[in-house]
DNA sequence: GCGACAG
DNA sequence: ATCTTGTCGC
């Protein structure tokens, strides 16, 4: 969808989900450990979660990408967008909230890396169609999501050790898995978004949390997203002051308005 | 009908 | 998501 037929309503949202559930490549395994090179997550900060945006504006936010080696999990590269958002935050629409500023945020990166990897879910959500599905449509990257809760799904409690599993399910349905990242640690909830087997994904995610419950990629994301935040609201002129110059320093965008 | 509900 | 001090452990 381009942003010509961007929802502005529930129910438009609603409706492009149910028109986005049929393409979702299912099919390729996509790459595994083995084969991925690089690995690219993503995650947005936000300066007031509550109000969200109105009628009117949206509230400051700070989207975040980060391209990790895969063998190494060396940062290879970082962009940031700044913006503002301009979709509230509803249940089950994340992706209409995040998609625009991860999308900026990915244009940003000179490396098209080989898979995609955000919070929340991909099949594992009620209309088949989570964020992870979204981005993996929208950019043609192998792409699934590692969630911190279930949400609607339901899952057996996988054993204590890291590398344990269970089918995460939803209506009946396999969606995804319960995976323990760290032992004798709450699991992470594994779901496809679009390009990539549910092996892959679930072999991904335990190749990137070497040492925490999240992926390295996400923490990565986190962190960059949320340290630029803070920049921004402490620096509203920049480090140059009132009409200087010098843009954001390094990798990242100018900010960019969200709407006319 | 009401509440709960990825981030 | 975001708001926040201390605390346990390598």
């Amino acid at each position: 969808m381009e942003i010509g037929d961007w929802p502005t309503t529930e129910a438009e949202a609603v409706a492009a989900q149910e028109r986005l559930r049929g393409a979702a490549d299912a099919t390729g395994p996509g790459p595994g450990p083995e084969e991925a090179r690089t690995v690219a997550g993503v995650d947005v900060a936000y300066a007031d979660s509550r109000s969200g945006d109105g009628e009117g504006g949206g509230s400051l936010l700070v989207a975040a990408a980060v391209v990790l080696d895969v063998a190494t999990l060396e940062v290879v590269e970082e962009s940031v967008h700044v913006g503002t958002s301009t979709f509230p935050y509803l249940p089950g629409l994340l992706a209409f909230r995040e998609l625009p500023s991860v999308r900026a945020a990915l244009d940003g990166l000179t490396h098209r890396p080989d898979v995609l990897v955000c919070d929340g879910y991909g099949l594992a959500h009620p209309r088949r169609a989570g964020l992870a599905v979204h981005l993996g449509v929208l950019t043609g990257i192998p792409c699934f999501g590692v969630a911190k809760t279930p949400f609607v799904s339901r899952f057996e409690e996988p054993g204590r050790e890291r590398g344990a599993w269970t089918p995460l399910t939803l209506d009946g349905e396999r969606v995804g898995r319960a995976l323990r990242t760290r032992t004798g640690v709450k699991p992470v909830f594994v779901s496809v978004g679009s390009g990539i087997s549910e092996e892959n994904a679930a072999a991904l995610t335990l190749r990137l949390t070497p040492a925490y419950r999240l992926p390295e990629t996400t923490r990565h994301a986190d962190h960059l997203a949320g340290r630029r935040l803070a920049k921004e609201l402490g620096e509203p002129d920049g480090p140059d002051g009132p009409g200087g110059p010098g843009g954001p320093g390094g990798p990242g965008r100018a900010p960019a308005a969200g709407s006319a």
